[in-house]
Order: structure tokens, then C-alpha cells, then sequence
RNA sequence: GGAAGCAUAGCUCAGCUGGUUCAGAGCAUCUCGUUUACACCGAGAGGGUCCGCGGUUCGAAUCCGUGUGCUUCCA
């Protein structure tokens, strides 16, 4: 078979995907296995692939491979989220395109074209999945908005607000002018701006005196229903029980005292606007003033500012200026810096209003989701965003679950003309409530909440309502089976959106915990750190990577370098780092091949040293990589693997077994060969498994797939064999350096005079040593060589003569500098070993440890100084 | 304004319960090399006051305090 001169990725990635999935690999029914589930968290039904994604789904899939070769029925559930504001606001440019304006639609039309647009578009991120090796379950694939999804949303808010944790009511909100819809807190970004502090001084009533205030947004001046000062400020102490004047519109308003003014800041004067400052709102409440709402819904001025009606509120903002200075109202403006909530949507402006919506109660969920994870009965990946959940979950404050949109889940609430609200999972059970308050109520006079729940409303229902959860279904085996799951693969940024609801409705309405461990994965940032985003334009399009590096590459690029919950600083070197790999392993295929071909059969012997090692190292490595995957170490391991492929079997292994120049290996070694590659490749498969199950059926015919071969148990290295080993591998580097340094050229040949503590070693070991740093003859011998560079390995004296004429006194100057440090490091031991406070105080297997490095140093000493009186 | 995290080689980062086989890896740099797996390569090498200062300890990159710088979250 002619094998190309590189790896060629792309043919291997179709075929192998279809193939693992035409053989039902990515598909789980319950059985007698222990299940290993994840969940995906669904990106949203609009999304496409991002650097993020690629990160996220890279862990999720080698967690659940890895758990494949494990003896677990892995389960990987996909989905969409229907993500309500992002789509709609997608939708809505869609129609405004086709010249349709969406309030001109009814709830119905509009509906209709949402879903056909997700029809249409949705979705699309799922099948790039495919092209990363995703192993998840197709069968399984979900949508929030699905039927029984739909209606298990729509049980748990009737639920809710049966046990009284669901109520309606007119509170501070954050208000997205642009969606036209309620935002949570979480959904606000603070973005540092540069604005305007603006000075202006309202008259007192019945006086030639003025109080200044200082404000940011001039244009609420309307909405002012009092001046605040501090109780205990002198300069405003006499203007108790006075009232001031707004200007423009000449309004009478009070002038208050409270402490919760900052005397520092401004003139000490605070303008009071309850309908449009969380803050404001709050004094008013406590004050019992006025609220004037001078907003309309979508960011212009409402009638009740009496001017500016109509008028967007940043328009408002510049115009009302000249006018104020004309008034004689405006005393100064200076710059200044604050910061401004955006919607984290739509990136418009967000107002504070005060609005009527519907609140789900927290602190009752949160105390159990609380102690569960400070506890560490669901453990987080890494520990440090415990601090962050605690404190955010102590502090918790009832959510805005309602939303001004269509696309979503309808609120199941209806209202009767009397002004009565009847909560109920459908129009019939609201009537049969409406029905015994009103015996003569006419079902048509009941109208339903036109609002739709807060997506994440959904969401957190997603590890339970993906196994067909269903609060009235007693007995359902496949929840049983796989939940809770075992790791959710998650961004830190939602965990307050997301992570921890999902966690208080898993206790809320399971019992139990949604998951066992919560792996945080960084942020995807460019070279210069900046965050990935589409207005920067520095997103790579990930399906380019995906065809030029291939999948592999894009997966060891994203892996390579990102512990969890660190931010990964994203360059192309790693994916090039990951090509360069997959060729690597792809060439050292076409070596074995080659050997192959003319492979001899030998008697049976005993096998290779080099062979006797790799296996010992395997197991080694198997073990750490063992650990590494129990602490989520993952970028660690797949470092492990890739050194343990390149360094140990391509540059050691494959060169000492590789048969000298014309002759043939024997079919025995190169059985062995094969057999060690495949063990290596299924290690690393997890991470990258396009390239490994394409070389493992190159090396031979398999009766299985590398997807489900099933881990071996490793058992413990021989630490004899691995202490050999390295021994031969730093003989060979230093002669190699030593060939170097005294500007050998590789044909030149050498011969070896050893005097070794330790002579069987070469038996074992000796040929492999001549071959690798071309020397004719090893001698094992105590007679000092009369020519030839001396250098001290360990404890063997090694002498490299040579031809060519060297330098004698390099050697000698290197050796003497070792000599130095040894004797340093000596003295440093005996220090410690002398100090009676570290003899009383250290553990013994340290003092055991310092014990044996003295011994060593000493040895090694020994040698040194007797090799440098020989060259004396 | 409140809180958290980070600061180790030119760059990106490892370094888990303090103990010179822990000062490491990859990339980059330098030297040599085209010997039939691989130049998407091989053999070697150089490079760090582990941010500053103080403390705890027999012993600190590792623990504590403090300063500086950067990042993030919250208000």
C-alpha cells in the first residue's frame, strides 16, 4: 500500500464520522453498564460555531470518549436553546428587511415566521459539531421549545406559583428600549463611558436662593419629585421643610433629608426621580414621593415630561442644555466617567423603570444549591469559583422571570375583567378558578399574559427535560439512569445565568443535584487577549481551521494550552503544533510499514530492551494520565501523551529498534511495535480521535474500532527497567553532546571505553548505545585509555576516543565546574542533615531522601575526581 | 465603591499537600545535520534575583502580610 507523504485529514474525518455513527457508537440505552452523561449546554438555536464552542465541546467529547474506553455507557446529550431576545431580535430584523413591521403582525403571524426561521437556520451549529468529532447522541437531540419541554416549563411555573414562590409584581426593572422587554440583572453589562456631570440650580420657593444639584441625565429632570440632602449637612440644614422649583416645567417639589446621600459627591444635592433610578426609587419609596414616569416603553419621553414629548431620550439629553442655559438654570458641565448598563442583547441602553412583572423567589432555592456546592457534593473545576457562587448566592435577589417578547414560553396566566389573575397550565383550568369566583364568567372574557418567560427560565430545567422529566410522571428509567449527570462543561460567565439555577431546580423538583462536577473553561481571546467577538472581527471562521489544520489540530490547538478556568490566549502556532503531531504519527506509521514489508521471522527470544522499556513507560504514563484525568487536568495529560508519543516512542523507541542499514527487523520486535503503537494511539484517541482510529486500522487489520477498545489494566512499571532505560538515554545524550562539542561529523566513528559499576547493564543494553552515537566497539574496562575524552555519567566513566584531534581541556573545565557543584550541593545536604531542628522536625521519608542524595553526590564525586586525575 | 483571581525563560503557560534529581514544557532563538519515517524533521545548546519588600519555618517559586501591575465579577 502507498502511503501519502502526509496526514490527509479531511477524507478521514467524513468517513471515520460516519462510520462511528452508522455503528450507533454515539447512541446510549440504558443497560447494565454504570452511565457516564453530559449534558451539552445548548447553544443558542441561531449560534453559529465559535472559538468558545470549539474549547467547550473539545473537553466535553474527550471526557466522554475517555469515559468510553473506561467501560461507561456514555451518553453526550445536544440541543438548542430557543434563546428568546437574541432570536427575536434576529426575527424581527428579518422582517423589517422584508419591510414587515412586527407589531403590524399578530402573536400568530409573528410566531409563524419565527419558527420558520428556525427551521430554516436553527440548528446549523449542530452539524458543525460533526466537523469537531463530536461523539453525541443524535438521537437525543433537543429544543426548549419542544412540545413536552414547552409544557414541563409551563407545569414548573404553575408549581411555583402555587407554592407561592411565583408572584407579580410593580418593582425596578432594567428595561431594554430597543427589545422593548425586561431584563434580569445578569443580562446588564457595565460598560465604562465618558458622559457629562451637569450642574444645575433649581429655585427655592418663596426666595432668591438656588439649590444646585449635579446629574448625569438632565433629561429626567422632569421626573424629579425631590431634592435630597444629608441630614447632617450645614449648608442645607435651613432649607428644611422647603420646597424647590424644576425648571422649565416649574414644578414644586420637596426637599428631603436622608443619610443615604454621599456629602462628598456633586454639590451634596441629589436630584430624587423615583421612576428612573433603582436608587431614586428606593428614597422614594421610604419618602413616600410622587413617581412620575416620563419614559415611554421605547426610550423616548412620555407625555408626563410635559416637553420633549416624543423625543428620543439622547436627543432630549443635548437639547435640553441650551434651554436650561437660557433659563438660567445650568451652572456648569465638567467629563466625567461612569458607568453605563447596556443590554447585553441588543448593546442598547438600559433604563431603569418601574414595571410590573412577574418575580420568582430565590432565597429558599438558593440556600440548598448554596450548600451543596460549598460542601463539595458538586464539585467545581476548578475551586476557586466557589468564592464567586457563595457570594453571589448570599446575596440573591428575586428574578424578573418575565419578558416583553413572543418567542418563548407564554406566561400561564389569565386575567378577568374584574381585575383577578388566574394562573393555570392551560385556558381551561384558568377558567374552572375564573368559573367559582364568577359562576356567570364567560370563558372569552379571560385574556392570557402576553408576555413569555426569561429563557433561562427554561434552561435550568435542561438536565432533567432532556430524559423526559415530568413532575407528574412517576416512574421514568431513563431519568433514573442518567441523572444526576457526571460533568457539566461550562463557560465561568454563566454561572449565575445558568449553573446555579440549574442546580436549584434540580433540588427543587429532583431531590438531587443536576450534576456531579461543573468544569469551567476559560475565554477564548485573541494574541493580544482581547475576548473573541464578532465587532472586533478577530473570531477566526473555525470551519476554515477546521479544512486547513484539520480536526485534530483544532482540538489539540484548543486543549494544549487551557487548564480549567484559564483563558486561553488562541494562536494558529498551536494548531500548526497539532498538524506537525497527527504528521509525526502519521510517519512513524510509514516506518513500520516499511519494516513490514520485509520483516523476518526469528526464533523466539527474549524481546527487545527497547521494547521490555516502552511497555514499563507505558504503564507509567498510563498512570499519570490516570490521575490527570481525575483532577480534570486535561491540557496536562494530552502534554503527557504528546511527549510520551514524540519523545519516548518516535525519538527513543522507534531508533533502537530500528534495524541497521540494509538489514531486516524481526517479525517478533515489529509485532511488538505495532502493538505498542496501538496502545499509544488509544490514549491519545480521546483528544484527538480522527487521526488515531485512522492509523490504528493502517497498522494492521482490527476486529474492533479504537472508538470502543476498552482500557487495559496497566499494572505497575518495573522501576528497574525505567532506571535503565534512562540511564541509556543519558549516555546517549552526552556522548551525542560530547560528539558535538568536539565537532565530530555523524560518520565519524568512536569507540567506547567504560568503566561501569554496573557491566551486565551493557548486555542488555550495550548495542543500542553503540548505534545511536556510531561508535565501532564498547569496552568494558578499568585500564584509563591513553587518548580520548573523558566524561562521567551518573557513575560511569566514560572515555569517547576518537581520530579527531580534541580539545582535552574542555572537557576537563566541564567536568571540574560539575565537580564544583556537586561539592556545593554536598555541603548544602550535610548542612541540613546536621541541623538538629530538620532531623527533628522533617518526615522520615525526607530525611531518607536527603540521605540518598548524599550518597549519590558522593559517588558521583568519586567518579569525577578520579576521572580528572586520570586526565591529569 | 465592594470582591476575587493572576504576576515563573523572548512569548504562552505547567509547577497538586512547603524539602536541589523542581526551576520545567511547548513555541521562538543559536550550532550542527538532507544517514531511505518525518525539514510539518533530526541531534545538541543557550536563556529565569520564580514582580518588589517584609514575615513564618531547620527549609519558601510554593504559606502569611504588604506594595506595585494586569484581569475579571459585582454595585
Amino acid at each position: 500500500m502507498e502511503l501519502s507523504k502526509n496526514f490527509q485529514h479531511i477524507a478521514s474525518e467524513t468517513k471515520w464520522y460516519e462510520h462511528w455513527n452508522s455503528k450507533g457508537y454515539f447512541n446510549s440505552t440504558p443497560d447494565d453498564r454504570p452511565a457516564y452523561t453530559i449534558v451539552m449546554p445548548p447553544p443558542n438555536v441561531t449560534g453559529v460555531l465559535h472559538m468558545g464552542h470549539a474549547l467547550n465541546n473539545s473537553v466535553q467529547d474527550i471526557l466522554i470518549r475517555r469515559a468510553k474506553s473506561q467501560g461507561y455507557n456514555t451518553c453526550w446529550v445536544p440541543g438548542t436553546d430557543h434563546a428568546s431576545i437574541a432570536t427575536e431580535a434576529k426575527v424581527v430584523a428579518m422582517l423589517a428587511e422584508k419591510g414587515i413591521d412586527k407589531n403590524a403582525l399578530s402573536r400568530e403571524e409573528f410566531l409563524k415566521y419565527a419558527w420558520e426561521w428556525k427551521e430554516k437556520y436553527g440548528g446549523i451549529i449542530l452539524q458543525q459539531l460533526k466537523k469537531l468529532g463530536c461523539a453525541l447522541d443524535w438521537n437525543r437531540t433537543h429544543f426548549t421549545m419542544d412540545d413536552a419541554y414547552y409544557k414541563a416549563v409551563i407545569n414548573v411555573f404553575v408549581d411555583l406559583h402555587q407554592k407561592g414562590c411565583i408572584y407579580r409584581g410593580a418593582k425596578m426593572i432594567n428595561w431594554d428600549p430597543q427589545a422593548k422587554t425586561a431584563l434580569s440583572d445578569e443580562e446588564v453589562l457595565h460598560k465604562d463611558t465618558q458622559s457629562k456631570l451637569t450642574y444645575l440650580r433649581y429655585k427655592i420657593e418663596d426666595s432668591d436662593e438656588y439649590i444646585t444639584i449635579a446629574t448625569v441625565r438632565p433629561e429626567t429632570i422632569m421626573g424629579d419629585t425631590a431634592i435630597c440632602v444629608h441630614p447632617e449637612d450645614p449648608r442645607y440644614a435651613h432649607l428644611r421643610g422647603q420646597f424647590a422649583i424644576v425648571p422649565l416645567i416649574n414644578k414644586r417639589i420637596p426637599i428631603i433629608f436622608d443619610d443615604y446621600i454621599d456629602m462628598e459627591f456633586g454639590t451634596g444635592a441629589l436630584k430624587v426621580t423615583p421612576a428612573h433610578d433603582v436608587n431614586d426609587y428606593n428614597l422614594g419609596q421610604k419618602h413616600r414621593l410622587e413617581v412620575v414616569d416620563t419614559l415611554n416603553e421605547d426610550g423616548t419621553l412620555s407625555a408626563a415630561a410635559q416637553i420633549f414629548v416624543g423625543e428620543d431620550r439622547f436627543a432630549v439629553r443635548k437639547k435640553i442644555i441650551p434651554e436650561l442655559e437660557a433659563a438660567g438654570a445650568l451652572v456648569k458641565q465638567e467629563d466625567y466617567k461612569n458607568q453605563v448598563g447596556v443590554s447585553e442583547r441588543t448593546g442598547a441602553v438600559v433604563e431603569p423603570r418601574l414595571s410590573m412583572q412577574w418575580w420568582c423567589k430565590m432565597e429558599d432555592m438558593a440556600l440548598p444549591a448554596l450548600n451543596a456546592v460549598m460542601n463539595d457534593d458538586i464539585e467545581f473545576v476548578p475551586a476557586k469559583f466557589k468564592n464567586l457562587y457563595r457570594h453571589w448566592m448570599s446575596n440573591i435577589k428575586d428574578w424578573c422571570v418575565s419578558r416583553q417578547l413572543r418567542w418563548g414560553h407564554r406566561i400561564p396566566a389569565w386575567y378577568a375583567p374584574e381585575g383577578n389573575i388566574y394562573v393555570a397550565v392551560d385556558e381551561a383550568g384558568a377558567f374552572a378558578q375564573y368559573n367559582k369566583d364568577y359562576p356567570e364568567a364567560k370563558r372569552s372574557d379571560l385574556k392570557q399574559d402576553n408576555d413569555v418567560l426569561d429563557t433561562w427560565f427554561s434552561s435550568w430545567l435542561w438536565p432533567m427535560e432532556v430524559f423526559g422529566w415530568d413532575a407528574n410522571k412517576e416512574n421514568n428509567a431513563e431519568l433514573d439512569y442518567y441523572y444526576p449527570t457526571n460533568t457539566l462543561v461550562t463557560a465561568p460567565e454563566i454561572i449565575f445565568f445558568w449553573v446555579a439555577r440549574m442546580i436549584m431546580a434540580g433540588y427543587e423538583y429532583k431531590q438531587q443535584k443536576p450534576f456531579q462536577h461543573v468544569y469551567f473553561t476559560g475565554i477564548v481571546r485573541d494574541k493580544q487577549g482581547r475576548k473573541m467577538s464578532k465587532s472586533l472581527g478577530n473570531s477566526p471562521d473555525l470551519l476554515k481551521l477546521i479544512e486547513d489544520y484539520g480536526a485534530d489540530a483544532v482540538r489539540f490547538g484548543v486543549m494544549i494550552a487551557s487548564p480549567a478556568g484559564n483563558d486561553i490566549l488562541f494562536d494558529e502556532a498551536f494548531l500548526e503544533q497539532g498538524r506537525n503531531f497527527s504528521n509525526k504519527m502519521w510517519n512513524a506509521l510509514k516506518l513500520i510499514k516499511m519494516w513490514e514489508a520485509n520483516a523476518v521471522a526469528t526464533d523466539h527470544k527474549a524481546p527487545h530492551f527497547a521494547t521490555l522499556w516502552m511497555r514499563e513507560r507505558i504503564k507509567e504514563v498510563a498512570a499519570e494520565i490516570e490521575d490527570l484525568f481525575k483532577d480534570f487536568r486535561l491540557s496536562e495529560a494530552l502534554k503527557t501523551i504528546y511527549s510520551l508519543i514524540w519523545d519516548d516512542f518516535c525519538s527513543w523507541y522507534l531508533e533502537w529498534i530500528k534495524p541497521p542499514y540494509g538489514e531486516s527487523i524481526s517479525a517478533q520486535t515489529l509485532n511488538d511495535a505495532i502493538g505498542i503503537f496501538e496502545q499509544l494511539l488509544q490514549q491519545l484517541h480521546p483528544f484527538m480521535p480522527f487521526v488515531t482510529e485512522e492509523l490504528y486500522h493502517l497498522l494492521r487489520e482490527q476486529d474492533q474500532d479504537l472508538m470502543t477498545r476498552q482500557l487495559p489494566d496497566y499494572g505497575t512499571a518495573d522501576k528497574a527497567i525505567l532506571d535503565q532505560a534512562a540511564l541509556l538515554k543519558q549516555l546517549i545524550s552526552s556522548i551525542r553532546d560530547t560528539r558535538n562539542k568536539n565537532q565530530l561529523k555523524p560518520k565519524d566513528t568512536v569507540e567506547l571505553v567504560i568503566n561501569s559499576t554496573d557491566p551486565e547493564f551493557y548486555s542488555k543494553a550495550g548495542q543500542i548505545l553503540q548505534r545511536q552515537i556510531n561508535a565501532t566497539s564498547i569496552e568494558l574496562s578499568e585500564t584509563v585509555p591513553q587518548s580520548g575524552i573523558a566524561l562521567v555519567v551518573n557513575t560511569e566513566k566514560v572515555f569517547v576516543i576518537t581520530s579527531v584531534a580534541v580539545d582535552a581541556s574542555v572537557q576537563k573545565d566541564k567536568m571540574a565546574e560539575e565537580l564544583a557543584y556537586l561539592k556545593g550541593f554536598l555541603v548544602s545536604i550535610e548542612k541540613k542533615l546536621g541541623n538538629e531542628r530538620f532531623v527533628q522536625n522533617a518526615k522520615p521519608e525526607i530525611i531518607a531522601t536527603e540521605q540518598k542524595k548524599k550518597s549519590d553526590a558522593e559517588a558521583k564525586i568519586r567518579t569525577l575526581e578520579e576521572s580528572l586525575a586520570n586526565l591529569n
